[in-house]
DNA sequence: TCACCTACCACCTTTGAAAGGT
DNA sequence: AACCTTTCAAAGGTGGTAGGTG
């Protein structure tokens, strides 16, 4: 559902579009997968084309903000909203044809973080990931016109750090950065994905990514939260807002005021800022190799002069990347509309499944928790009609074992449950080139049972600087490129010595409902996105469409 | 000892049903 | 009867904090 009701959000939002705002191509092909038989989109209408599709991150300079003090989000064991919260604003698609709009979030790189001197600084290797999920738009599927209308938001995605959350929050480690990213897919008729002709693309926005904590570090951002979310209103300056802390603290005297709080922050910010900018975050060549086996995207967009950005090498401007493609081989099975009406009941427990086989096999095994509560789904009849499930899958497309029409007979999960699906066979997806695909499961808060999976990224892919693009969109890109190697065990990650490197992500997780948290593969392992370096304006923007056939580059 | 996590708190916004008006 | 507006209580989202954990 759109949280953003008719409140001119949708002016808005329009208002707000602006080039550097929309999002960047993403070398990343492989991350979700998609049955195809043709290497072109189906669609009869010329806009109807994926790529044509335009995405702007609503309220980016607050976002930008964030970014600037190095965002920080809590994650709570019941799970906790983003603030700022992902919105954005959908333009390009084809009125007509429904698309699905989900996110994820993937680990920006393979370290673990402290935040130490007031600022952030590697503490080490980062944890196993967790297990990947989903989250898909309660409006999935939508027509175009829907999802255009107004801004899309995902404001009701809660992040949580409970290995074994059952609500299908999305799972993260503490002090880790990672890097949400927005995916379309194109429905077809029958809203299901698997059609031959299914697409999607990839959106990141680099000032979107954060560092996950269970209680704020930089005071910067607590100042930041505090005075640009209406839930926290209650810790806002004034000198009632003083009188507030201080009573909150059980004083009787303020404690200090906000205003001085804020002065102080930004005097420590700008120290931050240059410890930062002096690569303090930076300097960490595993950025590009880190990518390699998240689900996520090559989140390689740095800028020297953002703490989170350290990471994320980003030598344009706030960048997106942009990522369309088509995958041959993985099946999003998506019944949101016929499934809306099914009940979602615990009809299925927890689907049985070989982790050996689905994860190992298929994902390359990235390195992950087997999660004891997967064994024990959780399952629930509390669960509205804007919630849903989706989980992931893999399936050859020689439709090994499972045929779309079985899919679509597949029971609904609930979505409280579908946090706890675990790849089963039947959902299971595989490559036809044998490239590793990283499934995801996934928060479906529609009434729909999604099956979604993620094929390794596709190492080559080209890019160009947005900034010469002015307005991002597929549009800009031209198709024929790269082919999704089959980056499988292959290439560590070797990162291009102070490169931004938008190396693509290595699905490294797939979760099975019933399965234990168990650990993938070994990080150093992931295949780095080639040697591409991401300070070439050239790799700045990659896109493509998989093994399809068709694959999509900057003219 | 320390870094990190958890549970709880008071305050606030959001939501949606109920009541009332047109 | 249908629709719109207003009211209000419940639900849920905040960051702060004390205490727990490893």
């Amino acid at each position: 559902m759109l949280q953003e009701k008719a409140s001119a959000v949708t002016d808005d939002a329009m208002t707000r579009v602006q080039p550097g705002g929309e999002a960047e191509l993403v070398p990343d092909p492989s991350r979700l997968g998609l049955s195809t038989t043709s290497g072109v989109p189906s669609g009869n209408e010329p806009d109807q084309n994926i790529e044509n599709i335009k995405v702007v991150l609503h309220e980016r300079e607050l976002w930008k903000k964030f970014h600037e003090a190095g965002t920080e989000m809590i994650i709570t064991k019941a799970g906790r909203r983003m603030f700022p919260s992902y919105k954005v604003k959908v333009t390009g698609m084809n009125p007509k044809t429904k698309y699905i709009l989900l996110t994820d979030i993937v680990p920006a790189d393979d370290h673990r973080y402290k935040f130490c001197d007031n600022k952030w600084m590697v503490a080490g290797k980062a944890e196993p990931a967790m297990p990947g999920r989903l989250y898909v738009h309660p409006d999935s599927p939508a027509t175009g016109a829907h999802w255009m209308r107004q801004l899309v938001s995902f404001q009701k995605l809660k992040l949580t750090n409970n290995h074994l959350d059952p609500f299908g929050h999305i799972i993260l480690n503490s002090m880790h950065k990672y890097q949400p990213r927005l995916h379309i897919v194109k429905a077809d008729e029958n809203n299901a994905f698997g059609s031959k002709n299914t697409a999607y693309c990839t959106h990141v926005f680099h000032e979107t990514a954060f560092i996950s904590v269970t209680s704020y570090q930089n005071h910067k951002i607590t100042q930041l939260k505090i005075e640009n979310n209406p839930f926290a209103k209650g810790f806002r300056g004034s000198e009632e807002g003083d009188l507030r802390v201080s009573r909150l603290q059980g004083k009787e005297y303020p404690v200090i005021s906000k205003n001085m709080v804020r002065q102080r922050l930004i005097s420590s910010h700008g120290h931050l800022a240059g410890k930062l900018g002096a690569g303090v975050l930076a300097g960490h060549p595993q950025v590009l190799s880190s990518y390699q086996y998240e689900p996520g995207v090559p989140l390689s967009n740095s800028d020297p002069q953002d703490p989170l950005s350290n990471h994320f090498p980003q030598s344009r401007d706030p960048s997106l990347l942009y990522h369309c493609f088509k995958h041959r081989g993985v099946k999003f099975y998506f019944f949101a509309d016929n499934a809306r009406h099914l009940e979602l009941g615990c009809k299925r427990p927890y689907l049985e499944t070989s982790p050996a086989v689905s994860e190992e096999h298929y994902f390359r095994s990235p390195p992950s928790y087997e999660s004891p509560l997967l064994s024990h789904p959780y399952c629930t009849e509390a669960i509205t009609s804007r919630e849903a499930c989706m989980y992931s899958s893999m399936e050859t497309e020689s439709g090994s074992g499972a045929g779309d029409a079985e899919d679509l007979n597949a029971p609904s999960l609930n979505c409280n449950m579908w946090a706890t699906v675990q790849p089963y066979p039947r959902y299971s997806v595989q490559t036809v080139e044998g490239v590793p695909y990283q499934p995801f499961t996934a928060h479906f808060t529609n009434t729909a049972t999604v099956t979604s999976v993620v094929p390794h990224p596709s190492s080559s892919m080209t890019s160009r600087p947005q900034a010469e693009i002015g307005v991002y969109s597929s549009s800009t890109v031209q198709r024929g490129l790269p082919v999704i190697p089959p980056t499988s065990s292959s290439s560590s990650s070797s990162p291009v010595p102070g490169s931004r490197d938008r190396s693509t992500h290595q699905p490294l997780y797939h979760r099975k409902p019933g399965s234990p948290l168990r650990p993938h593969r070994d990080l150093s392992a992931y295949p780095a996105q080639s040697a591409m370096s991401i300070r070439d304006p050239s790799y700045q923007y990659q896109m493509g469409l998989s093994s399809a056939g068709t694959h999509w580059t900057d003219s």
